[in-house]
DNA sequence: AAAATTTAGATTGCGCACAATTAAATTGTA
DNA sequence: TACAATTTAATTGTGCGCAATCTAAATTTT
């Protein structure tokens, strides 16, 4: 144990922590505009999926925020009790339900335009170095979701 | 409209989805292997932190992972049901709880160290990036939480 | 066509995460 | 000494997040 060793499980190093800790301070500082929308973040979440693309299925919408049934179902089904959206099967396949934006779904995205200018402002990182670091995470998210060794490599095939 | 202009809501641009998978990923990561040691992620930070400093209160504990005595009571209390710490009320100050690690909570630092090592092996970053990656988020997270317009700004004092 | 398999979604159970409230202990002050 | 203000935890209620399990519908195999 030399004094050049540095210890692994440090808190403060680790990068795991940084993200954990950052993801908290985004909900906080999305909350209390979230609120004045009647939203949730996972719930802004679901509707800037729905803004790009109505009518998606409980599946697509999973596999866009990465999440599973055991989350979208309910979570969905709380928007739909306020509104925001419909919910309906597919008549080409029973097993599969869409979800339709109401008008007031629709609606909200003019008062959440405002919300990326304010992060913009608190932080005050120029654009280029938003684009990096978010680039690097999504580049992290993938060698973490890619498992062991990466089973089925990039290289050859 | 035009072709130039940028959509602020697309999800794909966003940091804060980039963090928000980002986070989700580390916690897929890591569950198998601290599902081998009988942990959560929250209560392996809580290790850290108390492998560090043992006999923090619920405060310090809170304040060192930015979390609140709602998150930080009932899982210290499932910790220690599992026999990983003792709650005790300081004889100080009777309003205090602090938390001692047992011969098992210790123990199964060891058993942790090799975490770490994996990470690293998985997202093959260098540990430059890894600490340039890890010291953007925390300034991130730093300006996310300094409030509407800074209130009592870093610069002077 | 019937059986087996696959897929989509819902349900259950557990553990965070945090706001809001409450209770108890300590400190500050008249 | 009283008593108001502050500090520290605990409690309650809501909403994720995910594993495991279940049901129903569609597809594939035989």
């Amino acid at each position: 144990m030399s004094d050049t060793e540095i210890d692994p499980l440090r808190l403060d190093r680790m990068l795991c922590f940084a993200i954990y800790a950052a993801g908290h301070a985004f909900n906080r500082f999305y909350k209390p505009r979230l609120d004045a929308l009647g939203l949730t973040y996972p719930q802004y979440l679901v509707l800037l999926v729905l803004w790009e693309q109505d009518g998606l299925s409980i599946k697509m919408l999973g596999e866009r925020l990465i999440l599973d049934s055991g989350t979208i179902t309910p979570l969905v089904k709380r928007m739909e009790t306020r509104g925001l959206m419909r919910r309906e099967r597919d008549h080409e396949d029973e097993r599969v339900v869409r979800v339709y934006l109401t008008e007031e779904g629709r609606a909200l995205r003019q008062r959440a335009l405002s919300i990326p200018l304010e992060v913009a402002g608190a932080t005050d990182f120029d654009l280029d170095a938003i684009d990096q670091l978010r680039m690097a995470l999504e580049q992290l998210r993938e060698k973490l979701d890619a498992g062991p060794d990466d089973i089925a490599g990039p290289g050859e095939r």
